[in-house]
DNA sequence: GTGAAAGCGCTAACAG
DNA sequence: CTGTTAGCGCTTTCAC
């Protein structure tokens, strides 16, 4: 089966001669630019519609804006980050933006090489939702092109931000075991190092705020948290190497850093013969689907992700038209959603 | 705080400065093009180095190729779809090529958007996972841009091809549960009415492939299918509604067209007090992540995602080589994996 | 083997 | 309000 060749695309010369008038006057109508006239514009839309023409892309990239925006989502099997991404489309649904997203990243280099694609192609703003990546190329990537970041704490000139209050989300984690009478409450954390991210990262800041809440209900002596990492695994290890102390160290609530992580901890719980919540509470954070879903029945935490998502495209959209303005940081207040996975621990 | 300024970006013509040589000479080194002496490429690759070039994309569309292959996935919640994903970056990953993603489509106007949107930025080619597009509107966007078509029937001269055997899985899934002494076995379908997807859409074909093994299986009193959709609410209320039935005519195991709606499946059942499997066994299609979660324990078909993503992107780089190769299409059979959410019915 | 120059489709400065 | 035109950064003839 031989494909059939291709035809000769319609550019704004072949709108302007249809609509007998220039390429200017087209270009204007295009972008809704001042200075043309109604009785023009609906010639202009006539033609267009008649010929079928779409502007191309890379050839306004050259002068001007390719109305894109580019998201990053660091991990496309969370569940969470389609919440982040519905409201960032809902928002750019009625406008003339596209989005278009990156492949999941693991690591600096691949974000790094992720970013620099989307600038090269000319996007006109960027929404990295949860980057690893430097400080310092989140600064670069802000200064060469509009950017919110999304879901990481601190700050900069050079880009927007929208944030989740993490350190408020474990401490309702924390208020709410801590008022079903658990005191053995541990926590599993997505590990880190890197100075900067242990001060950015929201699962680190989930950590602290567990560590900060436990003190403040005087559960100070039973502060434990095991480093895992924020996936099905890491929660599976967790509750593993918990369940390897001896009985009377062992938590009977278990704080899971984010609802993946709750997934692995219940399915180790499950193994190990223990019922959720008989013989452990456990609780999660992102109060995805899963989370939902009545035969789990995870309590966590809502981040209200279309919610980032919706501000993220408000700042985005502010910046593309004034470059110069100063950078805003919006912060979002979690909630709990309690479900039957936690309860009050055995006598 | 003021963002800081963004400065110009270095060009072809720095870079052909810098290395004293002709922009020419660059632009054969950029794309490992013919004429260019190895000591020549050795000044220019340091020149670019030094420099930190990188070509701009929207230049290189007006003229040649963008490197950029375009995915569009139908869900992103699904489970399955980040599978293919891998096997595509994964192919791509030592290339020129930078795979970027349309944000998930529901229905056949948000298909062209996307579509569209991606020829319009010049990308090199398109892999479309599952598109529910008419037949016209694909051939139209295979024959504007190099494309393949993963998860779906039916061939095109136009487009390439890569597919599970949708009624084979199908069949592998009636026979395990007829090996295992089941009669009534019912399916939960995504419901279908458009002629054409009927015979190219992957659930229509599970459909027929279930109806046809029944048959095979002498079972063809107890085909009995309840068309809901794919998803998790889809599979709830197929449930709901299989277990409103008279007892003798429910069924004891139920067939969900993929692991999504076997999720709804379970919470009906669960919510109605019924054990899986021992009142109830479930199998689902896909084999994601959840149905090996062990709690789940899902029976489940595989589908090799990775496997179609790397054949999607072989057959792309292939066609976009060589435009005019006749159109290709690839069958990959799917593999039964057993669970604990199947085991003989109750006497 | 190398380079000069035309031109891809669009926007924006400028002239009318 | 409308039109003419230079030029964005690159690829690609076509001379040399």
């Amino acid at each position: 089966m031989e494909p059939p060749a291709t035809r000769r695309r319609v550019t704004i010369v072949d709108v302007a001669r249809h609509a007998r008038v220039s390429v200017t006057s087209v270009s204007k109508v295009l972008r809704n630019a001042y200075g043309a006239s109604p009785e023009m514009q609906t010639r202009v839309r006539r033609a267009i519609e008649e010929l079928g023409y779409r502007p191309h892309a890379g050839a306004r990239a050259l002068r001007g804006q390719t109305y894109t925006i580019g998201v990053m989502l660091p991990d496309i099997r969370n569940p969470f980050f389609p919440e982040i991404l519905d409201g960032i489309t809902a928002s750019l649904e009625e406008t003339d933006y596209q989005v278009l997203l990156g492949p999941g990243c693991n690591g600096e280099n691949e974000e790094a090489r992720v970013t620099e694609a989307m600038i090269d192609r000319g996007m006109d703003g960027l929404v990295l939702v949860a980057p690893v990546s430097s400080r310092a190329h989140l600064e670069h990537v802000g200064t060469a092109i509009p950017t919110v970041v999304v879901g990481r704490h601190g700050s900069s000139p050079a880009y927007d931000t929208v944030t989740d209050d993490d350190f408020e989300g474990a401490a309702l984690v924390v208020s709410h075991l801590a008022g079903l009478g658990h005191r053995r409450i541990a926590h599993i954390e997505h590990h880190e190092t890197d100075p900067t991210r242990l001060a950015e990262m929201p699962n680190a800041r989930r950590a602290d705020g567990y560590r900060q809440a436990m003190r403040v209900h005087g559960l100070e002596e039973w502060i434990d948290v095991v480093s895992t990492s924020y996936t099905q695994q890491g929660g599976y290890q967790g509750v593993r190497e918990l369940l390897s102390r001896p009985a009377a160290a062992r938590p009977t609530a278990v704080f899971a850093g984010a609802d993946i992580v709750a997934i692995g901890a219940l399915q180790a719980a499950s193994e190990a013969g223990l019922s959720v919540p008989g013989d452990m509470s456990v609780a999660g954070y992102d109060n995805t689907t899963f989370a939902a879903f009545d035969p789990i029945s995870l309590t966590s935490v809502d981040q209200a992700g279309q919610e980032m998502g919706r501000n993220a495209v408000r700042l985005l959209l502010e910046r593309i038209s004034d470059h110069g303005r100063p950078s805003a940081k919006v912060t979002l207040s979690p909630s709990l959603v309690p479900r039957r996975s936690t309860a009050r621990p055995a006598e």
